[in-house]
DNA sequence: ATAAAAGTTTAGACCGGTCTAAAAAATATT
DNA sequence: AATATTTTTTAGACCGGTCTAAACTTTTAT
């Protein structure tokens, strides 16, 4: 049984490995746990004596099988949270963040075996993002930011990269939502920008980073 | 914003003194957590430094109004919970406390409006206790153990005293639920027990102890 | 009324998680 | 290759919550 905090640690370990195929720096962890790279070096010794990650000194920490199934099992609770709020409860896509980091610590198998069945067993969360099944399995869709599309070509809008509440709260204003069709209408050479239309109605602008954040398929 | 532990004692501490009305000893609280007297004793002084609490040396601890508020939120919490568990994931009544116990500590003033909405504002849990509303008001109903019933009067069971696993599974196979309608057909002299009637078609016999559990109402 | 028993508090320690300051290793610069 | 800079680790401390053992009150028994 995990603590609250090594679960977080597992998360964002799990994160900034790419789903565990790179090594991962002390201070990158600091720096998106907002803690310092003293406490991490402490906690990344604890983890690895529970074999969850790898770790050498100086060189980083790799997460092994055990640990990704850890973490994997947190997103997948934090995911079905975040669809629980917005789904069941009316929460808006920006307002569900802070509340499923709390939630995804509680700890019951079948808690979250029936909430799944009661949302019914979805594949992706508000965000667009997967949700992992009851084993750790992910349903990939190749995704690509949405400034790398050609012009003309209607694309799905799947997911954000950037999920904080000012860009969620953004996309809602200018009516952009996961599932919503754009099409490129222009690119902007000088800055980047694109102007796009969304659901073969509205036209607007919006700025390179913000088509970057932007994950689409076709 | 209190810390999961204080939010335990406080609930602990409201219980034994019977809804803020008598003073608490140290020891009862111990018990009750499961933890040791001089454990108490620090935390104690700390939830009266925040008049959370009265604390007098060697006599014992009074809640104030303040720590009673507290506490009523953490309990509208958990019986909001319990009732989600049951209504809409299909647990048992006797699988929800646990877990409750963990949901109840989620800190969202807005997740718990919305939640105690999308349930239809209950005024009873699973196990028939009240829920506060969001002002920590209780809606009191007068309700006597089954066993203080005069015979062949209809009663409506409301609530159960104690509210263990075990018992809770009892009361099931037995064709016992919240809401059911019963009369007390005999009372041994001998043991205490009572044979009853439950919705008018099933006479089974239960023992004092049981009888006792069982609050009823008119 | 005095001793014994029971209940409560204090003192000091430990654990998980965090921090700062200083030491050590790795990397970059010249 | 030697030095400066950055990154990482260690050492030692603190906080919240817990514990044991010892000291102190209060209550009970004689």
């Amino acid at each position: 049984m995990l603590t609250f905090t090594e679960e977080n640690y597992l998360k964002a370990i799990y994160r900034l490995s790419d789903g565990g195929s790179k090594a991962v720096l002390t201070n990158e962890i600091a720096e998106i746990m907002s803690t310092k790279a003293a406490s991490v070096t402490d906690m990344v010794k604890k983890l690895s004596v529970k074999n969850l990650i790898g770790y050498e000194k100086y060189y980083g920490v790799t997460i092994t099988r055990e640990g990704m199934a850890e973490a994997l099992m947190v997103i997948r609770k934090h995911r079905l949270w975040e669809t629980f709020l917005v789904e069941k409860l009316n929460f808006s896509w920006d307002e569900v963040h802070d509340v499923a980091e709390q939630l995804e610590h509680i700890q019951s198998g079948l808690l979250i075996e029936k909430l799944d069945e009661f949302l019914g067993f979805p594949t992706s969360d508000p965000h667009g993002h997967p949700i992992p099944d009851r084993n750790g399995k992910i349903q990939e869709v190749r995704q690509h930011p949405l400034s790398e599309s050609p012009l003309n070509k209607k694309r799905f809008v799947r997911s954000v990269t950037d999920g904080s509440p000012s860009f969620l709260q953004y996309l809602s204003k200018i009516g952009i939502y996961i599932g919503a069709g754009i099409v490129i209408l222009e690119k902007v050479e000088f800055d980047g920008s694109v102007e796009i239309l969304i659901d073969g109605k509205k036209k607007v602008f919006i700025s390179r980073d913000a088509a970057q954040n932007l994950l689409v398929t076709d």
